[in-house]
DNA sequence: ATTTAATTGACAGTATACTGACAATATGGC
DNA sequence: GCCATATTGTCAGTATACTGTCAATTAAAT
């Protein structure tokens, strides 16, 4: 006979979900990079925007969604911020009327050259509880997953295919 | 002599930074749960808050925020969502003016039984790709690492201390 | 009991995220 | 060259998150 009985609904339905586990991880992790960044008025998303432009100026905003895997719409935004607080200027394309290149400032050189050991010490503190040997191996499966579930997300990392127009033939 | 080569920056910055990590997985986490999800109506946040209030009748917004750890200030538009979609409804404490209790409604019981499996896929499918003893370590790790770290988040799970008033001595 | 503290729900302001749409512009097929 | 298609940046709408504030209310201090 048939299994009337309804499934008890424990927490265990939120606390043991890995959605929810990465979720709050993610809440900590930007938490602990406030902390160790305040005197830099730089978010999480905005430094490693930032991160990109350094390494690839005259990124467009829909190449520099692919290479940090980051949602075009909010990336204006972000942008439109980083512009705001001159860390950025934004160049028209002469080749190309609609897209506008990006490149840091020098003060935007300066901020990011000077919030590295912070964000350092941000990273290395959300992984500080666990044992050396455990925080290797969590940062080697997260790494793996993350790759592995690239094209679950809506914007998966393409960091190859955007960098081929840059720097290049053309 | 002092070493003036300015450090290079590279992608690393931001693609092995933990933080990185934990948003792209959380990112993937979401859109899965949207993807398994879509025919509930359901956000995982709604979901989170759906079973707590399913294990918790009568519980105050403040004590769900503690329960689930997640912002006081958000969850009111939470809530707000699901009362307008009738999976809740609030009613005033008898012994306290300004407190406003939270029960499901019949609708609420419903749509919950109805979305666990569909959830249950979800969470089983941003695990997926790794190897099932992988799993276990990366679900061991990431369950101790949010325990730990608890207290850095700006609202710590607070489980015991929340269930204090309820059902009990008062 | 009256002043003081703390709590509760609400709100305003900022910052991600995603969906879907749009105009301007480029590019391809023909 | 022209037309269908694609791309780029932008915008409106919804949903988390966090900061800080507030009025109403309750609890605590004395």
């Amino acid at each position: 006979m048939p299994n009337n009985k309804p499934t008890p609904v424990t927490m265990d339905a939120v606390y043991t979900a890995p959605g929810y586990l990465f979720r709050r991880m993610q809440q900590i992790a930007v938490a602990l990079f406030i902390e160790e960044c305040k005197a830099f008025d730089l978010t999480p998303v905005q430094y490693a925007a930032l991160v990109t432009i350094s390494t690839h100026p005259g990124i467009d905003a829909t190449r520099l969604s692919a290479v940090i895997a980051f949602d075009r719409s909010t990336l204006g935004n972000v942008i439109e911020r980083l512009q705001a607080k001159e860390f950025i200027v934004r160049k028209p394309a002469p080749e190309d009327k609609r897209v506008k290149l990006l490149y840091l400032t020098k003060a935007g050189a300066a901020v990011l050259s000077d919030i590295m050991p912070s964000v350092d010490k941000a990273q290395a503190r959300m992984l500080q509880p666990l044992k050396p040997a455990d925080r290797k191996t969590l940062l080697a499966l997260l790494t793996q997953l993350v790759d592995l579930n690239n094209e679950a997300s809506r914007v998966p990392l393409r960091a190859e295919d955007a960098l081929e127009h840059l720097g290049r033939s053309g």
